[in-house]
DNA sequence: GGCGTTTCTTAACTTAAGTGAACGTTTTTA
DNA sequence: TAAAAACGTTCACTTAAGTTAAGAAACGCC
């Protein structure tokens, strides 16, 4: 398991027995069964999570319904709002289907990175690169209609269709339940009409 | 000028006069005039902005059309995503109004980090805050409806709507300009019954 | 100051998303 | 295993955004 972890980080920067050791050390790791709340909205919490396997969502309770926002698969990182600002979550973190995870927090990575600084340079790069991505993400969001978005989902993340039930793929989406269904509905008609 | 930097810096971390004499020895402040196109989509580059004054806009050109998906203000920091990929750019960046910038590249930045490495934690935060502000905000953009996000805007960054023109603002929304004047109608009339 | 361009608004019409409800299916769980 | 809950689809109806076009207002540039 932490061979993915490992071959992941020396995509950035390349890793000494040491301090591979080191985060060994520290590393806390977790596994959750499917439906598992990881944070409740209004809770505090120090932990952010790397998933190592499975996938994790953040929702908004809005009026009585769920709403998702974000999924995290196979190598993604969270670190939830609350963790960064030090106010209670707006969101609920949990799992999609059952998890292996690495939880972080903000002392033991304090520790990392006094121990070995390069860990600092990673998770900088990482944050840069997940800032523009994301932005590109928003961006393509903003520009395209859901019957786009959804096309641009199913060749960009075909798993996540899979794996994660409509509905929350729905609001992932920016739409409600039926209208993914009419629109996935109207792709088909195209495609045999 | 010069002060503005240093107070946004100081609420992140502390910096010694070295530091400070440090920074504005490889600092470049540029001055752009409305209208200047900083990078243009196709184009590589490695400069990154900080806006000291003044506001710019990323948009994307599709299909004949200007598409604005983001606004940079006072204090505000824009990497483009070809700095990071080191890919030819998707997008243009253009000053919405005269501005004076400060521009970084990923050498400058190298060289600050060795000499202070706590100018490599002061980006790991602010990259990592603004990551997760970011994912608030698209979390807001695709819980709420077009009107909602107009609302919002006009609370949360009144000045974007005194300092932008309308056309550029819709797409910022994900709408079209004429949808965004039927809108702004429709509240209007509600506010007075 | 006048001319042309850009920007904003309005309107009529089209298209697609939201809403509320019903129904069959699958999944949970007691 | 039976009852309940959750899920996905469909339908009819409402509401709002997209589209196309036209005209008014603001701005920039000789």
């Amino acid at each position: 398991m932490q061979d993915l972890l490992f071959d992941f980080i020396s995509k950035y920067i390349p890793l000494t027995d040491d301090e591979k050791e080191a985060i060994l050390s520290l590393a806390i790791f977790r596994t959750a069964k499917k439906g598992t709340v990881l944070l409740s909205a209004g809770e505090k919490s120090d932990d952010g999570y790397f998933v190592l396997k499975g996938c994790i969502r953040t929702y908004y309770m809005i009026e009585g319904e769920e709403k998702t926002t974000a999924f995290y698969t196979e190598m993604e990182a969270l670190t939830p709002h609350c963790v960064i600002n030090k106010a209670p979550s707006e969101y609920y973190v949990s799992c999609v289907s059952d998890a292996i995870l690495l939880v972080s927090n903000p002392d033991m990575e304090a520790e990392m990175f006094s121990k070995f600084p390069k860990f600092e340079t990673l998770c900088r790069i990482l944050a840069e690169e997940l800032l523009a991505k994301q932005q590109i993400n928003f961006d393509e969001f903003k520009t395209s209609s859901p019957e786009q978005r959804y096309l641009n989902l199913l060749h960009k993340r075909p798993d996540l269709i899979q794996r994660v039930p409509q509905h929350q793929l729905a609001s992932y989406l920016g739409i409600k339940p039926q209208s993914l269904s009419r629109l996935r509905a109207r792709i088909f008609e195209k495609n045999r009409g």
